[in-house]
DNA sequence: TTGCTGACCGACG
DNA sequence: CCGTCGGCCAGCA
């Protein structure tokens, strides 16, 4: 099968901007999730790598509905300031305690089971 | 090419 | 609870 090969990673970036994109608003996910759901599921740190880029598309990624597995705003001092992760979140009614997602059970989106209609 | 570094995660001790 | 390790893989010196 002489297919195109994928020798870079733009599909992969691609398919993750695409999932954040689905976040709702006012709810949150986990690098990890996206990665499983893309059927990569030790790669969670290319999913952070793909954040890293996420600034450079034209099309709106919400990154600060992106956070670690326990809630935790790890990316934060990625925005432009250390504050702005937060500051989004609560605007759309998530509340931050202590760079930590509140009721993060509660609100946490799983593109796993979202998705897997 | 090698070796390191990461917006991660799960397993161990 | 804490620290550490291996796996993951793109980018970079």
């Amino acid at each position: 099968m002489a297919g195109r090969e994928q020798h870079h990673s733009d599909s992969f970036f691609t398919n993750v901007f695409a999932v954040v994109r689905l976040i709702p608003y006012g709810r949150v996910t986990s690098y990890g999730a996206i990665a499983e759901y893309l059927g990569t599921r030790g790669s969670a740190r290319m999913v952070g790598w793909a954040m890293n880029a996420s600034h450079t598309q034209v099309t709106d990624v919400p990154a600060h509905r992106v956070v670690n597995r326990n809630g935790l705003l790890t990316g934060r001092h990625h925005f432009g300031s250390p504050a702005i992760m937060q500051q989004l979140l609560e605007s759309e009614g998530v509340e931050v305690r202590d760079n930590q997602v509140v009721r993060f059970d509660e609100i946490f989106w799983n593109p796993v089971k979202e998705l897997s209609l």
